[in-house]
DNA sequence: GCTCAATAACGAATTATATTCACTTTTGGG
DNA sequence: CCCAAAAGTGAATATAATTCGTTATTGAGC
């Protein structure tokens, strides 16, 4: 054959895009700035992507399935199906959503302004839904696991994360989306137990 | 004084954009098309708007209300707070997004690709909230009133509004959207009355 | 009506970027 | 040790928003 492509190269190049994504957004990061952050020519990244699009997508499987895998992590230590549920819903809603100052607002940059002819899979929204869904079917009671039927619940919880992603690049971190999560439990599992007599802190997630 | 801008070319030019934002989006509409339509130089928008951004937003918040103005003349007609609850919903999270073609994903579009240095004021999507729940207020049984405190509720429809507006332009009107209003009004109210038994359509809104 | 200054309207730059292209350099398999 | 395929390059190209210097219009005061 001839020259491979450098595996090097390409890590470089997602690398040195994650980093200027993340400071200004998709929009304002120019790929001069990209190119210059990988120390190769603008016109190599094309050897490597088609698109500045591309680049992006590149980046937002993997983290955001490692997002997933780490709500997964923290479930555990949570003793009860409120609190797991609430971790749930804030994951998806405040902790994904301003992670990497706002990452997920860059994919809405990149998706809403693309071209209609640009080809987008959203096998990726499927695959997280199913992935949310599938651990909500461990956490919730048996008379709850209706809501997870056709990944409703997910898909309302998902379709809010943009929402929450644009926000947040606006307004910073919401004031409401504890709130929201707490309604949001109150609302599947029923009111949460009074609390008033017990000790302060005793209903926190965590550690005990 | 001297000329004064005329109501006709500034009507003219926001006419002409809402048709070709319609019709291609924001990102993908150029000053030239909307010049064209409106029969303007480009040059002279810039003595009307200071920026294609300040066009949408012009646009924007008389749409917006105006909508929700048309949600508050669909209630009365509708007999149940269930039917009621099921239609604010809806309106919120299916036809305001695919109205217009998906004219609300536009200012998607413009905000999330907005410089931070422009203004963005969020008063709309307060507004917005604070009239939701005004109408929920007159919907929701008193043990249930909890659920608009804060707009709380108002806030997770209109966070997930964003979702189903940049859904719609990639995949069309969504097929989970009614079973998710559904599901909502089961979480607030309690499960639907069973139907079985009961003539087709009954349980329909709208005319009886 | 007439004047004139404010300003609407204009066309031609300017600026900023993604993408393309023709060309040069590198390199891995025979 | 070739050499062709592919990596890599710098210079166009294309597209658009925005700015700027100039011209044309017009409403208020006379």
């Amino acid at each position: 054959m001839a020259q491979i492509k450098k595996e090097a190269v390409r890590k470089a190049i997602l690398e040195s895009a994650r980093r200027h994504f993340m400071q200004r957004g998709y929009s304002r990061t120019t790929l001069a700035q990209i190119a210059k952050g990988a120390k190769v020519t603008i016109s190599n990244i094309y050897n490597y992507f088609n698109s500045k699009l591309e680049i992006i997508y590149a980046l937002y499987e993997p983290w955001l399935l490692e997002r997933l895998e780490k709500l997964e992590r923290e479930l555990p230590p949570l003793a009860t199906p409120r609190q797991k549920l609430r971790q749930v819903i804030l994951a998806v809603l405040r902790d994904i959503p301003t992670d990497q100052n706002g990452f997920a607002n860059n994919v809405l940059q990149a998706i809403s302004t693309r071209d209609a002819d640009e080809a987008y899979s959203r096998d990726l929204l499927l695959k997280s839904e199913a992935l949310v869904s599938a651990i909500l079917a461990r956490i919730l009671p048996g008379d709850r696991l209706w809501l997870i039927e056709d990944d409703r619940f997910s898909h309302l919880l998902f379709m809010a994360f943009d929402g929450f992603a644009v926000n947040y690049k606006l307004n910073g971190p919401s004031r409401r989306v504890e709130a929201i999560a707490d309604l949001m439990c109150d609302l599947v599992l029923g009111p949460a137990p009074d609390l008033t007599g017990v000790p302060v802190g005793a209903e926190i997630e965590g550690i005990t």
